[in-house]
DNA sequence: GTCTATAGCTGGATAGAC
DNA sequence: GTCTATCCAGCTATAGAC
């Protein structure tokens, strides 16, 4: 085996630094509410002393920035249904994944799905990168929506829309008020199976899959 | 006619005063995020120097609560279904005045369902009265969901809360990307005939209104 | 109740030595 | 890259005169 090059040495320090710096700002996001993130802090909890995050951030929207992209990659890799899952249980799938991706990084949630910090705007490439992820997260779920083969005369993309929207309603109920409770459990982590039941039972009635069994 | 007291005016003048101050609270909240509330900026717009503040609210997080309590009144308010609706017109009155309440008071719809503001949190009272009010909600959308008859197997309580996850979702879906546009319009903002007729085509099959229509 | 004056603090950001 | 020193702006809140 050989020795990294002092150049590849210096590059992954910067790295870890880097990985180090976005961690520690999510971690007071999380604690504290994304819009309390404080460079004081920041270096404080790294180890350094402020001015030397500028060595690798140029200010403070960048730090913002870099967690909601990294925060975006997270998600979009969160929700790609995985090989051997198919048919209504995609719906499950994605319910699942959706709510647990909050509660398990409320600080992602947050910054994502909100809009908790006064003059933050994701940049364009953040946010370019964000639309192309979401549309094949939608083109993804059209296909699967596709082939169950659903029926009540709503053209696809409203299936989806309507899809993403209850997705999204439950997990922000959950996290409205039973934030702590893990997935499952509480008034809303708990009602994932019934919605799926919901859309089995008013879209399913000439699938292909097993027949609507209420709860299930 | 009798003229006021001077007391009477005295009191007037004071609740006018409260009045304009938190109307401009909102307005800054809702064109720099509800985090950026400042109280240089309040007295400046209100017509005051910043001291003054301090004669009609103890501190900042007291005009947070104010805002806060008064955005409950006016959203428990705003989805009672009145009188002379009734059946499955209340779940469309209800996803519309959701979704309206949102587009016209942003800034509410933020204090109320997010959590924006790093440390505030609405007092025990403000707290009390929120849950109140959210039961009387509950109770009455139960007895119209018990009205009309609804079947498949879910407890009125999980019914409730997937219409409740449902409005909540298509309109935080809507605030998220196109909150300038009217409810009727945009993605989310046109689907909520689509919504009313998820549920009433999956709960409806032994209903006492209309029969299923599709998309009305 | 309203003002002037100001305390007191926090936090982002830069200059410049090492 | 990292540090010390420092600037500067902004903000909440209070003291005390009118």
């Amino acid at each position: 085996m050989t020795l990294l090059t002092p150049a590849q040495r210096r590059e992954r320090n910067r790295q870890e630094m880097i990985d180090g710096i976005l961690q520690v700002s999510r971690d007071i996001m999380r604690d504290k509410g994304a819009a309390a993130l404080n460079l004081n802090e920041v270096a404080r909890r790294v180890g350094v002393k402020t001015p030397s995050l500028y060595s690798y951030f140029p200010n403070k929207m960048a730090i913002y920035d870099a967690v909601f992209r990294k925060g975006m990659e997270m998600f979009a890799e969160a929700i790609t249904i995985p090989e051997g899952i198919s048919g209504w249980d995609c719906f499950q799938y994605v319910f699942e994944a959706y709510m647990s991706f909050a509660v398990e990084n409320p600080e992602l949630y947050q910054i994502l799905f909100e809009r908790p910090v006064p003059g933050f705007v994701p940049s364009e490439e953040s946010m370019a990168f964000s639309i192309a992820s979401l549309n094949r997260g939608r083109e993804e779920m059209a296909e699967i929506i596709a082939e169950i083969g659903i029926d009540p005369g709503v053209p696809i993309e409203q299936a989806m829309d309507l899809t993403i929207a209850l997705s999204h309603g439950i997990t922000a109920q959950h996290m409205a008020n039973e934030p702590h409770l893990p997935v499952g459990e509480g008034r809303y982590g708990s009602l994932i199976p019934q919605a799926v039941a919901l859309f089995k039972s008013a879209w399913g009635r000439n699938l292909s899959d097993n027949e609507v069994d209420g709860a299930n």
